[in-house]
DNA sequence: GGTTACATTGGAATTGTTCCAATTTCATTG
DNA sequence: CAATGAAATTGGAACAATTCCAATGTAACC
């Protein structure tokens, strides 16, 4: 596959994600689009993201992380997922998969959609549709290996 | 089975569940017990059995409410749970079941444990044990029949 | 009934997030 | 390449849910 190197290289990906999407490239937005799409699938919230971009050149406001990500979620970049009170993770892997979430460290992990059958849904209430099925499968012990362990 | 009225009969029920639980019958919890366990199963948001809580006799303070919840939660009484960013929501079923989640409304409705089958669960990562699986069936459109719609 | 450990309370503090009005930047056009 | 208008960014205020705290009240036991 092509070369996935981190933060530093790669700002095509991110560009192409936000063509894609038919988003206005901004300095901002190409920074956080690096962060989050040049390397492997991660699991952010506004919070750690916004840290980490404070080392970029270009600034990012908190604010401005929010909107990105909510404007990234909108256009189906990522994927909001909420697994803790109080705050919100956003998945950059946008496949039909389900998460491993570490009670203690807070860390998330993918599970591979078709290793989990989720088998004989009940039919949801009449007029209603379903728009997705999440599966948290909670553990505890053991050393979070997530891309997010400390993130608490 | 048992005569089961709302909040003004069977303080007995409640009494149960918290000596049960070993916890000192107190005013409050004898209260919120009763809102909590005279009926059928519910999910009640903090904010909301605190509402509900300022109808009856003894007075109960937020801040009480959220101790209490969490106590009961601690105790095994309630499961707390989470499907929406910033408020959690406790559900007085403690069965092994799952849920439908109206993303319009904010509503809840319960799925029993064995009507979704979720098989082939992937081994926890090592040093590992899983505490709970939790499916959250999304559904919009309709009208959301929970216990809770318009709780929002 | 007095003592003591435990509960409750109001209010302040925290946290995650949204909102807003002012400023800056992007893309286009003259 | 400068001017322009639309869209993006920003700091800071506002908000909502929740937790914390120190003072007060109450249940349980001798």
């Amino acid at each position: 596959m092509t070369d996935v190197s981190p933060e530093n290289e790669s700002p095509t990906r991110a560009l192409e994600k936000l063509r894609q999407a038919g988003l206005r490239p901004t300095r901002q937005r190409i920074a956080l689009a690096r962060r989050l799409f040049a390397g492997g699938d991660r699991h952010v919230t506004a919070e750690r993201l916004h840290s980490e971009a404070l080392a970029d050149e270009a600034g990012v406001s908190l604010a401005t992380v929010y909107n990105t990500l909510r404007l990234f979620e909108k256009a189906g970049l990522l994927r909001a997922l909420v697994v803790d009170a109080g705050r919100s993770f956003f998945d950059t892997n946008t496949a039909h998969h389900h998460h491993f979430f570490f009670e203690e460290t807070g860390a998330l992990i993918d599970v591979p959609g078709d290793s989990v059958t989720v088998g004989a849904l009940p039919s949801p209430p009449p007029g209603t549709t379903i728009t997705r099925v999440d599966v948290i499968i909670r553990v505890t012990g053991g050393c979070a290996e997530g891309d997010d362990a400390g993130a608490r």
